[in-house]
DNA sequence: GTGGCTGCAAATCATTTGCATATAC
DNA sequence: GTATATGCAAATGATTTGCAGCCAC
């Protein structure tokens, strides 16, 4: 739990039980899961904790690049503690949401239109090897 | 205007004025524009139109693959007609997207993983080159 | 003629906002 | 002690749904 008073305490940022709970769930939950699900199921062990408080949080820590959102479904937004870039992969069978490691030549820096890359998002949709696994049975 | 509906026939779908209208809207505007963008300036010369109906034709055109939607945006879809397979960039500063004309080489088809590929979107977000030289002024 | 499409109003649902209270430092 | 975070309830806004009438074929 140090782990994350250190990251919190490096971005100056206040250490709250509600912050410290959001990020230890995304570091052990790598299922890109919404902040509906953060919520329902950190409310379990905490049942004074408010949606809105998850939002906020999710808010802060993305603003201080400890965790990014991923906008691969339409619907609603989905979060990931930040490590090495990756892109993800969205399984449309199961709705799995994948880690691919993986990274484009051409990615950060500039492009050679002129414009100035600061952020590198690659979505892949289809099916996923377990869901082709199912099917050939 | 024969052209959108030869595509509308070779899809087998009711050749209706709405879906032409929504159609030769997304060809002459390569703005990636929301519905809503979509629904306020078709309405103008068409005031019965229902932004039910827009919703619904861009159901209708995305389902059969004469466009697409972009979800590079995390609160609202924007659209796109469906050409080469090509990227996006966001700018953050003016909110412009720009089309990359790009494609990654490991893409389509199967990821090292087993993972089977239908599609693929890549977002990138950062500061334009219009921008950019703004500020240097 | 009929089944699919349109358009209206109402519903849904993720996210945001306003504000009083509580808490980190 | 004070600024900031939390939690509640209400608001917002994109999108969806139910349904009656209309139109493409």
């Amino acid at each position: 739990m140090d782990k994350y008073v250190d990251i919190l305490k490096q971005n100056q940022l206040k250490i709250t039980p509600q912050r410290l709970a959001v990020m230890k769930y995304l570091d052990e939950h790598r299922t890109h899961p919404t902040a509906d699900i953060i919520y329902s199921d950190l409310k379990q062990n905490n049942p004074s904790l408010s949606k809105t408080t998850v939002y906020n949080s999710l808010d802060t820590l993305q603003k201080n690049h400890i965790i990014q959102s991923i906008t691969i479904s339409p619907s609603e937004q989905r979060y990931d503690i930040k490590t090495a870039t990756h892109h993800h992969f969205l399984c449309k069978r199961c709705g799995a949401i994948i880690d691919i490691d993986m990274d484009c030549p051409n990615e950060k820096k500039t492009l050679q239109e002129g414009h100035r890359v600061e952020e590198v998002q690659g979505y892949f949709k289809g099916t996923c090897k377990t869901c082709l696994e199912k099917q050939e049975n």
